[in-house]
DNA sequence: CAATAGATGTCGTTC
DNA sequence: GAACGACGTCTATTG
């Protein structure tokens, strides 16, 4: 228990409490910095730009980064409730007695505007980091799967080009089978819903008209650890064939 | 500039470059009483479930909500690197000198370790948020002013029914046009793209199909701000239409 | 719980 | 910069 509400080393500040004044001294040192800010406090936010929202007063954290993203979470979700991504500039101002922080985006234009009336901590850290994530288990990873072992489609299937672009979208493999027809396979890493069936049909409709009526014909199979009964059954009305694939993850290596 | 190093107060507690034990306590306290706890300091994230990753050694600001919501930020992008969403179940041990919080999801199953050697800050708060936001512009208000002005589309349409469900899907607005025929319309908030031409394909093939020879055609119409030049193309190809809907927003109250 | 589609989606990639 | 599609998408809604 202390009265002490400031603390500051080389690399961070944080404020306990802090005033409007102190507290907007602390985000534009930060904001010069490159710093990433964070702030816990009673605001309310406004935006206006693809859409607009407001947001009445409530207890929120907010984190600004050196790439300005803003971000400010309730209490819940996973998701921000406003934000703006990287790219955008923010700025402080002190201004009423309440902490103003905007940030502004152009193209689109948009601005989300941040207003503190109190605030329970203020802080910015100088973070370093030179680490990116490692991911396994993604849909291109379940392509090149199948290109070092086409048999998991079927007997004879042979990968000609993966992300195929067409006049009307990406294949993300194509090939031929055994009988010289063509085959066009879309992944999902999922289960596959009627979206990925809308989005196959497209591919095999364009590759039969780029086509027209040559020898043999275009297949269109669509790959994914399992599929909805409804997908499955347009799927076979629109004469397109499922094949199950299993995803596999590799062990997690000890960190 | 303090040597002290610890601020408490009944909503909230921060502990600045706090010891792995002292963190485990705060955290725990915090988890328990269902506050937003917030740590910045250096760790190494291992994450199994859908997908795994490994994100190496770097400082992070992790985030923890009473919603069971885990949030790991890098100093840059919108998204976190590493995450789990509300549901799930958080922990937290010292071990090794480390600080290692464990989240748990179960359906799908999921695993986020996240393991601290270092801590600049770590800090738990008890927030009192009951707003929600308020969002204007989003497609379903687009519905309502077609609905409320429905010669927006066209002369003598006549909606129907919103989020109509059929066998492969929900259709935005269903109506009639002056000549008695159906007319099915996908809204997009946004400049249309091709998913969006093969998403009210699929609608219109199966009311076709539903309603089989009857007196009338059916007609699919996109309405958007724009739409991409291929979309329009393919949309054109398959007998489908295109209006543009500007969007509106409503002036942003002053809050 | 599964399924479907929107989102201020964001993000990467390619043209 | 536009377009296209994946994403550990997340989230709301409905059967």
């Amino acid at each position: 228990m202390s009265e002490q509400r400031h603390y500051k080393s080389k690399s961070y500040e944080v404020l306990i409490e802090p005033s409007t004044t102190d507290a907007e001294k602390v985000v534009r040192e930060g904001l010069l910095r490159k710093d990433c800010i964070v702030l816990v406090g009673s605001c309310i936010v406004n935006y206006f730009g693809r859409a607009s929202s407001i947001l009445p007063r409530g207890e929120r954290i907010v984190i600004l980064k050196p790439d300005g993203t803003v971000l400010v979470h309730q209490k819940e979700k996973r998701e921000p409730v406003n934000w703006n991504p990287p790219g955008c500039r923010a700025s402080a101002r002190a201004v009423d007695g309440m902490l103003q922080i905007t940030s502004v985006r152009t193209r689109p234009s948009e601005v989300l505007v941040i207003s503190f009336d109190s605030l329970k901590m203020v802080s910015r850290f100088s973070l370093h980091d030179d680490e990116e994530l490692y991911l396994f288990g993604t849909e291109s990873q379940m392509v090149e799967e199948i290109v070092k072992n086409p048999s998991l489609i079927e007997e004879g299937f042979k990968p000609i080009t993966k992300e195929l672009r067409t006049e009307y979208g990406m294949i993300d493999l194509y090939g031929v089978d055994r009988q010289g027809n063509v085959v066009v396979i879309e992944f999902k890493r999922g289960r596959a819903g009627l979206d990925a069936v809308s989005q196959l049909k497209r591919y095999v409709d364009e590759l039969k008209k780029e086509r027209g009526e040559r020898v043999g014909g275009v297949r269109g199979v669509l790959a994914a650890p399992s599929i909805t009964e409804s997908a499955l059954k347009l799927l076979k009305e629109l004469g397109l064939e499922y094949v199950k694939i299993e995803r596999r993850l590799p062990k997690l290596e000890k960190a």
